[in-house]
DNA sequence: TTTCTATGTATAGGCTTTCTAGGTATGAGA
DNA sequence: TCTCATACCTAGAAAGCCTATACATAGAAA
């Protein structure tokens, strides 16, 4: 997995999102993560789970238990809290991002002004 | 300061950034960085001050004790290894916000194929 | 003169987040 | 039966940044 250090901080917008378009359970999640970064977040379970417990317990997302073919399931699905701090995080990922770029940018183009 | 958490692993691109366009010391780099991103990155020194130890123990940049107006300074200035870092961690953050937004900006444009 | 503010460096301790590494269990295919 | 893919979980460690604090000088304000 690249990226290591730079997930950091972020991976609570990236979880938001694919749950976003529709119910998922955990290791679909990193799938899903998988193949919409065209395969540049590929998540060890022991960062997604935890992951999604912690959303759990601030309310963001919801679970619910259920089986299939014999295999137990725990789907997750966005709260409204969820899907407004899906909001908020979005607008904090522009801001971080464009300043990031004026900083990296240097000279090559005004950054500051 | 916000993006407390998202700042986490991109602080040594940021560093190497600023100083790429010539030596600071550290207290002039923490200006530099918030000036340069427009008041986003308002870095405490606790931050900054490990930062730059790590990248000096890294080789990545050099340090000099000067003493100006009877205040002492120690003055970074980038390595060779640290213009290489840099054009590398530039990469990294190229495809990290590229991946961030497909999976962030998910169905209203084509994100993974 | 004393105090406050800005400049300038530094570190100890703590918190949060992620990773490593391990575990459990089912179903399918070889 | 063994292995692989699926599917969940957690303990403990590592990393990185922040809070809080400390020290020191210069200049301005009181």
């Amino acid at each position: 997995m690249r990226h290591k250090q730079q997930i950091r901080g972020h991976l609570d917008l990236l979880t938001l999102s694919v749950l976003a378009d529709g119910p998922l359970h955990g290791y679909a999640v990193i799938e899903r993560l998988r193949a919409r970064s065209g395969e540049v977040f590929d998540l060890p379970e022991g960062s997604m789970y935890p992951a999604l417990h912690r959303l759990e317990r601030s309310d963001l997302i919801t679970a619910e238990w259920s089986s299939v073919q014999g295999r137990r399931r725990k789907t997750y699905r966005l709260t409204d809290r969820g899907r407004r701090a899906l909001s908020a995080q979005r607008r904090d990922w522009e801001e971080f991002a464009t300043a990031v770029r004026s900083v990296v940018g240097g000279a090559p183009w005004p950054a500051t002004n």
